[in-house]
DNA sequence: TCCCTCTCTGGAACGTTGTTCCAAACTAGC
DNA sequence: GCTAGTTTGGAACAACGTTCCAGAGAGGGA
């Protein structure tokens, strides 16, 4: 019989406890990541996770990060600023549209490692637009703090959406609620509950990006 | 010795209890509000609380529609459409300015209630701005969607900020850290972390409003 | 006045969580 | 093959949201 000796492949790292964080987080939504849960998958305790990761936040941390690598790493350079901000900003949306958890995590802790980058490179394209240098911090904030109230409000929904239903089902009962509501105290939402069902998430999104680039265009015309 | 009776002063309601637990927000943060340490300032039990309040999510969610009742009820029909969207987006900030775990919650549940009375007021003046009818919930979410990116991020700011020290003192420390990043990698977080220490959250986040206006101006115009 | 019913109370208890602790198992260098 | 250091994993701790339930209080008929 095989000898239980420590290998490589059964060896407990960082690595692999946040791959597995992030399988367990894209199965089961962010309830269900425990250190218990975690640890039985990893055939281990919980103590010896403590051991390569300091704490959940760490773990959360680390997990986001490398979902969103991918949107980080995207060569952008060949692009005009806005078409680089646009492919960015889809990046990101992409990942946490695949990965909810990773919404609720960026909109939950201040501007992180990950995120830094993300503004890094979105204050380079608006450098590159020619935007004065004392309005290029408040105008990339507003970029980035529109990308992370998306990411938030997908999160929410994701975690709201019961698990046996499914998105459009889930949807169309809001629009029902909505279409029902007083027709004198909410024209505006009433008028646009047919909407809602049928709108594409990503398209808004970009939507609103094109608006905050169609204003800094406007704000640098005058 | 006076007999105990029930009388209305010191009788248990819901209205008593999300007073009690914003005023413990407010104090201790988000992690000061417990059930234990709620009915202790009551001079109850857990379980008289869960008599008038189904959960802590419903607790919160009263909470925070309390806090954010004055920036609804603010009239603003007097005003021009962006007058209003201004005015609105500025009570909005201040009340979760004033009580940041208002922002926490806002960014981490799908529009409630109290969310879906601003969103009602800001496409009622979307409407009057003279937006075609396919746009104005696309431009509605984008605004209410950058409204809660920053509720989220200040509510994260706010509890990353340790007791002890103050905001000027811990946003120094980060512009310490952007200024000492790698230059190549970095330069554009370098370039702007002067500006963090001393940059005016409240306006950054109505120049931001601004730019999604003018933005809007801009698709209008053409 | 008594009693029954319904509302409301509050303290104990349950199950689950993140985290800490520590004895034992393993690995590597002399 | 001893020893010092690293890594493991299971038990234990403190805290949380929530549930449970015996009983106190109030009100309305008999």
């Amino acid at each position: 019989m095989a000898t239980r000796t420590r290998n490589t492949d059964d060896a407990l790292s960082a690595e692999r406890i946040v791959g597995t964080a992030i399988e367990m987080l894209d199965e089961a939504g962010e309830g269900g990541l425990t250190f218990r849960a975690l640890a039985a998958r990893l055939r281990t305790g919980a103590g010896a996770i403590y051991w390569h990761v300091a704490n959940k936040d760490e773990l959360l941390s680390a997990a986001t990060a490398q979902v969103l690598a991918g949107a980080i790493a995207a060569e952008v350079a060949e692009h005009a600023p806005e078409e680089a901000i646009r492919a960015l900003a889809r990046g990101v949306f992409d990942a946490i549209d695949e990965h909810p958890w990773a919404g609720t995590q960026l909109s939950r802790v201040p501007v992180q490692p990950v995120m830094l980058r993300i503004f890094e490179r979105l204050g380079r394209q608006i450098q590159a637009l020619g935007v004065p240098a004392a309005d290029q911090f408040t105008w990339a904030s507003a970029l980035l703090n529109y990308i992370l109230g998306v990411a938030g409000q997908n999160a929410a929904l994701a975690r709201a959406v019961a698990p046996g239903t499914n998105r459009p089902e889930f949807l169309g009962a809001i629009a029902s609620e909505w279409a029902g509501l007083d027709a004198a105290e909410f024209p505006f939402i009433r008028s646009v509950a047919g909407q809602l069902p049928a709108h594409d998430d990503r398209d808004q999104f970009l939507a609103g990006i094109d608006l905050i680039l169609a204003g800094i265009a406007a704000a640098r015309g005058q």
